[in-house]
DNA sequence: ACTGCAACTTGCACTGACTGCAAGAATAGT
DNA sequence: ACTATTCTTGCAGTCAGTGCAAGTTGCAGT
């Protein structure tokens, strides 16, 4: 889970160590008083912000404690799923791109972790978990309507967004279950083999 | 989707005829207007009670127009599965699990496909409808733990639970695409046939 | 350095989903 | 009919979230 570059204008780094900072904030109160102890008004004060402003930044309270940010998947690995690859095999491909997902999918690893340890303890935070995977999956549909082009698949668009829903919530459990070790890309093989091997079963 | 026996005395009946009228004018007033423009004193008014009553049977506005309800699983599914079968296959059993649930899903068919079509314009109804799969899940994952003691599985209850929610979104999906033909239960099949082609692609 | 402009922050007022409380009404049981 | 229990309702309130406009800050060009 890698950060991306960091951003060329004042304006651009501000916006950046604002959103950390609101992240920061809301998962640190959350942490020691609970999802709904905390207000957004608490949220923003303790980064040095308004509650207004704190909503442009993030569309939820949820949002800023699980740090969801926008999707950002890496140009070639994009380029590459379209034009049919990287192996012509669709669940391969799907994996590849799952993983592309998953390495952007919080700012940094100690707030992804973070998130995560939160979520066991607010089913409010999983949904909207899921709900981020979701639109995650949008993404992916758009995808595969050009992939389709270069390679068609017998497998509805429907299935193959669950499927990599599934994978990203997969890995990410995964990912707790081992004390966070690496990051949660890491884990998805061992995601898919469980998948195979209730499917064996 | 069959609806429960009829509840035996005035209180019961009433409660359950209540619901159907919240759920009625939700869908109703929700299909003229879009989910954001009705508002949840609009839909009690026209249900012909009160916002705060509204409350005592819905968690949510969300939930009124879902026509979510109670999860209610029939005793002999549940007993067959807790002891290890109907067939001692995990995926299997898995399967006949599921549509145990999805027999049960919405108070009639008519309300369940009413859902299922403003689902498809509003993304909030469907994240909604996802989080009430987790609660789905979150039953089936004590079943599961039940179960370990007849026949225990190499497969992480964490995966089952998820395979199981996508199954359930699968037929939902694959009924709508039917055109809303039978119940979402009989398109279980179909849901598991694309689930095993795309693993095999 | 100065200036104009675009982007952003903030305060404010407000809406609507949702909640706790208590009084009154309706059902259930004897 | 009487009593106990359950449910409805009105009310007051909280808080997440939103639109608006005035003020502030960065940016680019000269």
């Amino acid at each position: 889970m890698p950060t991306s570059t960091p951003p060329p204008n004042a304006r651009e780094r501000q916006k950046r160590e604002r959103r950390l900072a609101l992240i920061e904030a809301a998962q640190r109160l959350v942490g020691e008083r609970g999802l709904d102890d905390v207000t957004v008004e608490e949220i923003s004060s303790a980064a040095g912000l308004s509650t207004r402003t704190f909503f442009n930044y993030f569309d939820s309270k949820d949002d800023a404690v699980l740090g969801i940010q926008e999707i950002d998947l890496d140009a070639e690995v994009r380029a590459r799923f379209v034009s049919g690859g990287p192996s012509g095999r669709m669940m391969t491909d799907l994996e590849a791109l799952v993983a592309g997902f998953l390495r952007n999918a919080a700012p940094n690893i100690e707030q992804g972790e973070r998130a995560m340890r939160l979520m066991m303890s607010e089913p409010r935070l999983v949904q909207r978990h899921i709900a981020w995977h979701q639109r995650v999956v949008g993404e992916l549909e758009a995808l595969l309507s050009e992939r389709r082009e270069a390679r068609p698949s017998p497998v509805d668009d429907d299935t193959i967004g669950m499927v990599a829903g599934l994978l990203m919530r997969s890995s990410a459990l995964a990912w707790a279950r081992s004390g966070y070790e690496g990051d949660a890309a890491a884990h998805l093989p061992e995601a898919v083999a469980q998948l195979r091997l209730l499917l064996d079963d």
